[in-house]
DNA sequence: TGACATTAGTTTGAGACTCGTACTAAACAG
DNA sequence: CTGTTTAGTACGAGTCTCAAACTAATGTCA
């Protein structure tokens, strides 16, 4: 496994480059050769190249305290991009990044009915279209998906709320688009895009807690996400640390979901389920705000989310948890009785912090994710520039 | 970071050449060309400096159907070796593993009353000297530790058994005989043990779950130990899964430890806590052996085992889980319970199979893992051969 | 104003490495 | 004893990084 000859050096190389960029910031090439480690002659070499294919640019000169003034250097990236779709019941949104971090396209389509695939292919192919004729590259395409899905041969395993079942959506769309496609799971998916844009950027490693329908999490481990061994990581909704008489739409009793899943919290406060998640949680959020007893229903709500969140920080040992979904609109009532959970349950509480933060990205995470993910493989040396 | 140079390229190739041997066996150079995707000349060249070294040697030659015959090449590693030792409240054990993965050396040493650490220092001590003297190069030590471990900077945040607490082992320890120290947790090193030489050898991802006084988990992926941001992962004892009106040593209420620790086991069936945890556990499984109704507290226990394994495999998705410690006594009455909660809780089991399997390796997997962890920077290119 | 110090970036030659091809070595088959 | 087959080595070409020397651009200070 991984033979190495001596041009994967440069795309190795090429890559540090690029994350160093990415990650710390436009920087001379001196500077760049300080915090790569490599030589200065080698930075000048693979900086070369890559402001030859248009993924890098000189800005001003910018003169230092004394010698001559370096020319720091910044990822434009304008020729490389990477599209993210994803997929749900009543939309597909479709988002491209380019290497440098800026969103080059961004479309949200409604499903009406029909089926979500052929509108995800559609958007997929029109956004290839429309990228490649300003000239622009397309690494790949990535899916997010709100299910079970098998990275080893791009299937879908089973996405409940889409109906879709032993799906090989990566081989389909591929064929279809033209371009590299992979399949990931959405919490995955928006995990990586608070790590890389979002709540979580800077730190190794994170958790995404994601409240839709069901309850979802992403593990991200420097910059990558932790999949296991089938790509099945992160299915928390269905651990049995919920009120053990609770019945869940799984048929089991005591799953977390049947908890703090929405249907459990729209019912405890006694709202109806109208609209989508995030609305049918601002009229919990606008409930609990007139209604005392809603209120205190959501903090036991809390308890149990935290105690969840204690859990996985238990196993993993993240820096941060980070609540998205339909949690964030609930999070004044929630999060003092998280973070009071958290500091209880954590053994390693008294040794290293754990922040408990909010999702800033919304709804946008799981295909600006999967645009990140859509273009990992170049930072991470695996392909040439 | 990761700074290449053309050296550090047969660095990389080099381990890849060992990690085929050592996981693959033994296998001549064209086999390991195949094996490992580099050029017939390039392995010729890696292996010869092994040869050179007195890493690797060749076997008599195996006629192959037709053509000349090849000369396998094994890997006997008698020059390099990983010193691993497990400190504990009662004992001392040092483990020494060459590269081709034979024991060079073990020794336990009982601690009465003093400070296990001293121990400690003396046997490394003595095993630096009997190993070095025979012309053998030690890569460096691991010292397991049941605690809370900082890999970063090699101090045991907290280790109530031996009453550690902030203390610089690796440092220490490192002054003390000369060598590379790092320290780790121990049920991290035992799940490397079995990853490498027991139970699970050859998967991917697994997840070690052993009980002795209290529960700890290791999660390995890809041979090497996952650790989270601090080096706290896997601290499983205090996930609040357990009964939620048992107390738990630590003050809490709930802790799956409170449920299924040995002293929950032993108060449970009517057992005394007499001898060593397993010695415990052997006195319980007679005990359910004559009377029906310990048999059925203990699959009690067994379901609440099974509900935090499931957890643990929703958030992680491995391919086996590893049951070890006073479990394995308790197999019998334990196993069914916990495989039936797996089957229930697992989201991915109709789609990815989860095994659980019981530790092989017993008492001594937790320095033997140390002793392999000690290694592992030859197999991943980190040091030179 | 001009020599000097200082820092940025490039040129150049050496050294390390892998690769493909051609070549030698060692067995068996008929 | 010749041909076939497979294992392993020698060799030259190509790629890459590196250190050191060198050029470029600016501020400093007399």
């Amino acid at each position: 496994m991984t033979p190495v000859a001596t041009e994967d050096l440069r795309r190795q190389n090429t890559a540090s480059v690029l994350r160093s960029l990415r990650h710390d910031g436009p920087a001379t090439r001196t500077e760049l050769a300080r915090r790569t480690g490599l030589a200065k002659a080698t930075v000048g070499t693979i900086v070369g190249a890559l402001v030859d294919g248009g993924h890098v640019s000189e800005s001003d000169a910018v003169p230092a305290s004394r010698g001559r003034p370096g020319r720091p250097l910044v990822l434009t990236g304008g020729m490389l991009v990477g599209l993210g779709l994803e997929v749900n019941v009543d939309y597909v949104s479709a988002v491209a990044i380019d290497l440098g971090g800026a969103v080059r396209l961004e479309r949200t389509v409604a499903v009406d009915g029909g089926d979500p695939y052929d509108v995800a292919v559609g958007l997929a192919q029109l956004a290839a279209a429309e990228l490649t004729g300003e000239g622009i590259r397309l690494t790949g395409a990535t899916v997010a998906v709100p299910g079970l899905v098998d990275r080893r041969n791009g299937v879908v395993a089973m996405a409940p709320n889409l109906g879709w079942r032993g799906r090989p959506v990566a081989d389909d769309m591929g064929e279809a688009t033209g371009l590299p496609v992979a399949v990931e799971n959405d919490a995955n998916c928006a995990a990586l895009a608070e790590a890389r844009r979002g709540a979580t950027v800077g730190l190794g490693q994170s958790v995404y807690l994601t409240g839709t329908v069901g309850i979802g999490a992403g593990v991200i481990s420097d910059g990558a996400i932790v999949r296991g061994t089938s790509g099945f990581a992160g299915e928390v909704g269905h651990i049995p640390l919920g009120d053990p008489a609770a019945s869940c739409g799984c048929g089991r009793q005591g799953c977390w979901e049947a908890s703090v899943g929405l249907r459990a919290v729209l019912a405890a406060v006694g709202v109806s389920e109208d609209g989508t998640p995030l609305e049918a949680a601002e009229a919990v959020s606008r409930r609990a705000a007139a209604d005392p007893g809603a209120a205190e229903t959501l903090e036991g709500v809390g308890v149990l989310l935290g105690k969840g969140v204690a859990t996985m920080a238990n196993i993993l040992n993240p820096d941060a948890v980070v609540l998205g979904g339909f949690f964030v609109p609930l999070a004044p009532y929630l999060l003092p009785a998280v973070v009071r959970e958290v500091e209880a349950h954590v053994t390693a509480a008294p040794y290293a912090t754990l922040d408990v933060r909010l999702s800033t990205l919304g709804l946008r995470a799981a295909a600006a994710g999967a645009a990140e993910e859509a273009l990992t493989q170049v930072f991470t040396g695996a392909t040439a520039v």
